[in-house]
DNA sequence: CCATCTGGTGAACGACCGTTCAGTCTGAAA
DNA sequence: TTTCAGACTGAACGGTCGTTCACCAGATGG
């Protein structure tokens, strides 16, 4: 065994080469789609032939997996701290979450639109570990909400967790094309805080 | 030329066959992506062999197209029946495409799913014939939203109608898994059409 | 100076997939 | 009874793709 690399490879330190590849294969699994992408393809993209890229990742799976791994871990420790952060205060909580999630999505588009879209393509194992962690960052949501509002139930709560993350995921489709100013990013972060917000409150 | 069909062959009568087909490759679409299905694959699932499919679709793109369209083309028409129904009145208007929207979206969560994660795996020219009939049908929505808050913008309505469109769509996420009854559907639908309305509603 | 590791090349392999084609069966019309 | 069109089969073709392999250049360090 000389320079393969291993499965689980997120040392503490980012090798820069191996992150620039997966950044810019990320880009075109998100535009293109996981199979609408060829390992030649990436290759091409950043330079080099595509069985070089061997020597970075296991394999083509292994590519989508530590690109959707490490945004799964973020919005669950990200979430978690939010609202341990808010004990007793599921309102403050709520806006936190929103606020974490909308700046997430509005600043990774392309990393939402694949989570959203490739991650059934991806073997049994790893999607389940990935649909794991994203079942624990649901139940952040569940929580806050049913403290909020008692009068919802733990499976109605759900539905409006998903439709919430439904509607501030909705980055990738107007983010694609024309990017906005500065200015641009904070008004539609604002927009889409009021509407989630206005989502999850409950008919006054 | 013998049994080829056409490629744009919906008829005004549906051909039992052929719908009986399409439906059951949308299922599979939806659950396994595009690529993910083989043409062997879904003529298995229909008790034929692989080639026989081009007996009633030019190809497999052809399947997506003749999937697609006309989804495209029953929201729009649906989403202007309801807004031109409604003049002078964009808050009777609203709650109108939101009943609409919603009722579609969680009676054919897989052709929703599909429209979300498919679309870009379609040549050119269908995806541009579908894009613009999506996109007049998000002009709908903007029409009446700019009515109702004139403070908007235009940009910043169509922000909010894709927002609410990630919100309302997000049914295949829990609608795959577990089929509820009867009263589970009119309580879900319920609940997406509250928070939509809430989340367009803006700051009281 | 040599050993080693890293990251790279180009050719090749095996599998799969969309599609075509020649031929078969069936059932209804003539 | 003959004809014929539609539905279907099984074999085959051509292309693409993920992956492997043998080999190599350059930096690193004892």
């Amino acid at each position: 065994m000389s320079s393969t690399p291993t499965e689980t490879g997120s040392g503490p330190v980012a090798r820069s080469r191996r992150e620039e590849i997966l950044e810019v294969a990320v880009r075109m699994f998100a535009t293109r789609g996981y199979h609408g992408v060829s390992m030649d393809d990436i290759g091409r993209a950043v330079d080099v032939t595509g069985p070089a890229l061997y020597h970075h990742f296991k394999g083509k799976e292994a590519m989508l997996v530590a690109a959707l791994r490490p945004v799964s871990q973020r919005l669950l420790s990200g979430g978690r701290k939010r609202v341990e952060a808010n004990p007793d205060d599921p309102r403050a909580a709520l806006h936190a979450l929103v606020e974490f999630h909308v700046d997430f999505a509005l600043t990774n588009p392309a990393v939402i639109a694949l989570h959203v879209h490739e991650l059934d393509r991806l073997p049994d194992e790893s999607r389940h570990e990935i649909r794991k962690l994203q079942r624990q960052y649901v139940e952040e949501w569940v929580t806050v909400l049913v403290a909020l509002r008692p009068e919802l139930s733990e499976k109605q709560a759900r539905v409006l967790a998903h439709a919430a993350f439904g509607l501030m995921n909705s980055t990738p489709y107007f983010t694609q094309r024309g990017q906005g100013g500065h200015t641009d990013h904070l008004d539609t972060a604002r927009l889409l805080r009021e509407a989630t917000l206005g989502a999850l409150a409950g008919t006054p």
